[in-house]
DNA sequence: CATGAATGAGATTTCATTCAT
DNA sequence: GATGAATGAAATCTCATTCAT
């Protein structure tokens, strides 16, 4: 591992558990092991740090948009595997998860990583946009069904991540149908 | 306006604006209009000035919750109408709710305030139960309904807020069918 | 008791067991049950109420010099008497004594307190002069043969109030008795 | 010199000329001439620099101790050539004998240095309980005469730095003698 | 006389960032 | 590239003192 990897783990790990402004740029190169000027070396400053991780993490969950693009499956199906397979990517990754819960709407991130951030939404949208087309779904603006789309996506994962539901697979399945019973047409 | 709802309004005011750690404390008395010491006069510490905010503004929405003891109306339209207000609400005081949004599951807020506010779930958790016992809702563990329907209420919110929507009434009422289309029983 | 003793026995109590600059002027106020600006009202300032506290303390001491004009007891009998004296009044006012010892050096006293505490000595001063022109004790300077009584009376009283010590009294004259043999002339 | 050096010589000089809370950090960094944070690089808090001091002048007044394993000389010796060479030590380092007066009992000091110092005492009662096993000073507890000594070694010095006295070496010797008429067995 | 809300200068401490090695 | 000692701006919080009531 890279001491630029070394010090993005221990900056994932430190955010989420002491928060942004608990978590010193000396604690990191800490918990990471370099020296405390070396973190400066890979990232301007640390707010960029935080814009890369963002990214970083965004990059990685959107590994799982790959099965839109498998036409043997129904909309409705291919959006119950996103939906399951994102779910247990935030179970297996809390840290990540928490990390992107808290910078989503914080001041840290820059317009550029925003920007970044939307280009890869576009995808998602197109998606979705057929999805309306075709009558599956009600006809809304497709960031009001994104923002519901995440809403759940966070309201699931935190519950389970608290509770250690033993019914935690049945429970996912339902939250989709939960949301798919709310926007399908009828 | 005494000096300590000067400092209250101030306070909310910056940090929505500015976030928590960008908002010093000097800046809240400066915008307030009042010493540096008042601050202090009125609450402890920086961090009790962000419990002290939020358990008011919880008390404040709290209001609405006078809906679910109209037995005048069936638990559809209750749950309607709390939240069409309670939505109005969050639109009508943007820098409260962003506020509320900010510190939910920030680390500032002590277990002191998190107890303060689960007493006031207690009411929302039994006019749930009941609506579960009488077979109107899906049978599902009432953290999991309650972080949906909060996490619903927000993304809404969050929406409206930023894309000053025109059709703004008729996707309340939308949105409010999603939420019931997902968790109604049939 | 007038307002201005409560706060006088409240600020003596405090000081001793906090120190002076973890004492404010609001504790000593709400430990004397008197509101903040009184204070002000009797004392100039934070440093005036020292300085006051300290010329009280010495005129109450000030008090056994009496002995020393009883013409019945041979000088010798006189000390002693006024050494058990003085260090019985020391135990009985161990924050009177902490106080003084705390500020007998420090730079909250003014030179005015200074010199009138010098005032003071100049009795004692002639007492000691006719002891050395007598013959009775040794002839050294004034000053050093007082600061030699003082850090005596200081080590006997913190050694008593320490220690607890069940043979108070013997070891009080014992304590006579090693000044004397320490300075008299032989 | 190093950075460290020079904020410990800087506090001990303006903690005697100001006393400790009239020295704010600010001024010890400026006086050394080093940055404000450089202080908190080596010592935690301003009182851990106290209490840092405070052992570092004890270790070196201790390195008198070694004239009482000089088993050519007689006690009474030992403990005279002991009193000259520490009262020179106080006269030849002002600052750092105030320092020590200044803060002997005051609350600054944690139990962590009070124990360490008292270590340092175990040597010099072994020295005293043996002279008293041999006859040679009267039989009193250990800490009583520590403290004798301890307050008229303070008392000699303070004297000294005051008066300017031309008479210095025969007055070191004076209150030698008184000490030992004092506490010497018959 | 007595009060206590209000003040703001000043204290301690933190920490992102730099730069000489 | 890598380091970590050094920095100083800025943050939070305290408290002696004032003054309108």
């Amino acid at each position: 591992m890279t001491k630029k990897e070394k010090i993005m783990e221990a900056a994932i790990r430190l955010f989420c558990s002491l928060g942004f402004q608990n978590t010193s740029t000396t604690k990191i190169t800490k918990e990471a092991g370099v020296g405390t000027g070396t973190l400066f070396l890979y990232f301007k400053s640390k707010d960029q740090l935080v814009n890369d991780l963002y990214l970083e993490i965004k990059k990685e969950m959107q590994v799982y948009h790959h099965v839109f693009s498998n036409s043997n499956l129904a909309f409705k199906d291919q959006l119950n595997t996103f939906w399951v397979e994102v779910v247990h990517w935030g179970l297996a990754n809390p840290d990540k998860f928490k990390f992107l819960m808290q910078f989503k709407n914080s001041p840290y991130l820059t317009r550029i990583t925003m920007d970044e951030v939307s280009e890869d939404h576009k995808f998602v949208a197109e998606v979705m946009q057929k999805a309306i087309a075709d009558g599956l779904i009600i006809n809304q603006p497709f960031e009001f069904l994104m923002a519901l789309f995440t809403s759940q996506f966070l309201s699931i994962i935190q519950y389970l991540t608290l509770q250690n539901n033993d019914q935690q697979e049945a429970l996912i399945q339902t939250s989709f149908e939960i949301l798919w019973n709310g926007i399908k047409k009828n």
